[in-house]
DNA sequence: GCTTACAGGGCAAACGTTTGCACCGGGTTT
DNA sequence: AAACCCGGTGCAAACGTTTGCCCTGTAAGC
């Protein structure tokens, strides 16, 4: 019932010529003749026939599929990765699969388990919360398969990676701030063990020096991403004998946790108190109050480089030249973005 | 240099057996005895040996790789359907291709023609706005490739669908409203050609008729879902001359803008009109006026419902059975969800 | 007329796995 | 003692495609 599906096979019957003939046919061989090509395209395209890539992988040892594992699939900055990563991925004939950690390793074991058995061409992944170690992705070296990592990359330098450092991104943020007359510029950090708090607060001690100021450690706060944490830490900011002028958020989630806060308190938002962040997610164009300031960190962008990064490596993989072996590493300038 | 991939093959070398044994013993073939299964079993862990899963669908023209289709990922109701999706495939040994069509038919295609290229075993999809006819889809039958629609489905009987229909959750947000006393209810509906707009006005419809209530159509506005379509039609309720006490938007980033637009005119939200919607998003946990009330459509647990429908074709795909071949089709309730 | 060259195309192996069938040796039936 | 059964295992084909090598026929070169 289910008429079967073309192969090359059936195409080399029909015409009665070897099944080499039509795989060399297909491919544009020059030892082939013009006539006999023809022919065996006309027909491959009158039976709609399209290649199956598992043989061919099978043969070629490619996939055509390159993995993709992101800690979460709703966080706007990495809905947009992964766009950037499909477009390109599409445009050069690759399909991606595709994998959550929900921020916990032995999800992203399972997730990479996985790509490993359905054999990717490569790995483009954004490490969990939970990953300090990556043995589990040593694995994948036995299996020559390539990885890049996007954003959340590992410190160490003997890997691929595409990210970007948000260090200069808030020495900008304060520049600008005090360029508006603040002068009392807060901030709600996240949790001191990630990579990514470090830098924003190394770039705002930076921003903060360069003014001839002291850093006034009671105007850093800390929050866990939950409600309560961000709400406290307004609270406390706000309790201050001399309450700042500016609080910058660790991202947009919190920002609007901040503000639903500060909301309840009565102040006036980016009057009494101008509210920067990070992120620049799109709901931001939705909300009644968007941050002034957010530091653009062009996922988007970063997925297309991460793509583009592991092409370049699979172009490359055959290659005995080491100098094409070498370990990639690109960073992505971030851009202050204003809402006005 | 890469030290080669462990085999089945490679196995039996090493245990000098055949590979048929080990094949066998590998998946507990029970005229194997109990001894050399271990032995493989115990190498095959030491090896760590992964079956090659593009072999295996070769042989049994299985991927266990399923692909999914949706207009977009940002949106929250789609990644929460994905990582329903996610889930149950994880569960049965399958992984997720994934694509996005961006709403445009052209790039459906696209992605349709990637998957069947990588032989999915089946498809999840949710149609892009433009998509009135599926031909795209129809070839997919002759590769035997079953499709779940899911959420944004075709109208006509012949396919396999998971969805909510929105009418009864309308109803119910109306009766609650006029139990809160509310009488005057607007509602900022979408382009009246989506099937989702006419549920949603029918509901609306019955839900004041039930009050023995005339419809006032000037209640009724529409907006394109741009910024300005919205504010547009949130500006023309409130110019009426009994201007609304309640808002009903088509869904929380309508409702998002339409509050933003408000606040501009001084409207005390939630107090002189309460605000609803549809969705229930994320972010209305973190935004300063959340709808007091949203209608959930349940995302993860209709991924959850369409990927269990298609494990379920799976099985039985090799049935004669006509009976399990009828086409499925599952309704998800609604529910109203109140933000205090 | 004979060799040589080359264009055009076919044969068959290989990729990793599954599976129907055959085989073998020892124990049970008759 | 012949016939049978059965647990345990091996053989080989098959899946769709690519590719190195071989074969054939015709035309050019001598």
């Amino acid at each position: 019932m289910s008429e079967s599906i073309p192969t090359i096979k059936e195409i080399a019957r029909r015409l009665n010529v070897s099944v080499s003939t039509v795989s060399r046919a297909l491919s544009d061989h020059p030892r082939i003749s013009t006539k006999t090509k023809e022919a065996v395209k006309e027909l491959a395209k009158a039976l709609n026939y399209e290649p199956n890539s598992k043989a061919i992988f099978f043969k070629q040892k490619r996939s055509f599929v390159i993995g993709v594992i992101v800690p979460h699939i709703y966080e706007d900055f990495f809905s947009k990765g992964i766009s950037g990563i499909e477009d390109v991925a599409l445009e050069n004939g690759y399909t991606i699969l595709f994998g959550q950690s929900h921020d916990r390793i032995d999800k992203e074991r399972q997730v990479v388990d996985a790509m490993k058995n359905q054999r990717v061409d490569g790995l483009i992944i954004s490490l969990s919360k939970e990953t300090n170690k990556s043995d589990h992705l040593k694995t994948l070296d036995a299996y020559n398969i390539p990885v890049v990592y996007f954003d959340r990359v590992p410190s160490l330098p003997g890997v691929n990676k595409v990210f970007c450092n948000l260090f200069e991104g808030t020495v900008d943020m304060i520049e600008w701030l005090f360029k508006q007359d603040r002068k009392r510029i807060a901030f709600i950090n996240g949790p001191g063990a990630i990579i990514a708090s470090k830098e924003r607060l190394d770039g705002y001690i930076e921003g903060i020096s360069r003014r001839k100021l002291k850093v006034d450690m009671q105007m850093v706060e800390q929050t866990d991403f939950s409600e309560e944490g961000t709400h406290k830490a307004v609270a406390r900011l706000l309790a201050l004998k001399k309450p700042p002028d500016a609080i910058i958020s660790f991202n947009d989630y919190v920002h609007m946790d901040a503000v639903k806060y500060a909301l309840k308190e009565h102040v006036k938002i980016n009057e009494d108190i101008l509210f920067a962040s990070y992120a620049n997610i799109s709901v931001n164009k939705h909300t009644a109050y968007p941050p002034v300031v957010s530091v653009d960190q062009f996922p988007y962008s970063q997925g297309e480089a991460a793509m583009k990064m592991l092409m370049d490596i699979l172009q490359h993989k055959a290659d005995e030249d080491a100098a094409a072996k070498a370990f990639l590493h690109k960073e992505i300038p971030v851009a202050l973005v204003y809402n006005s």
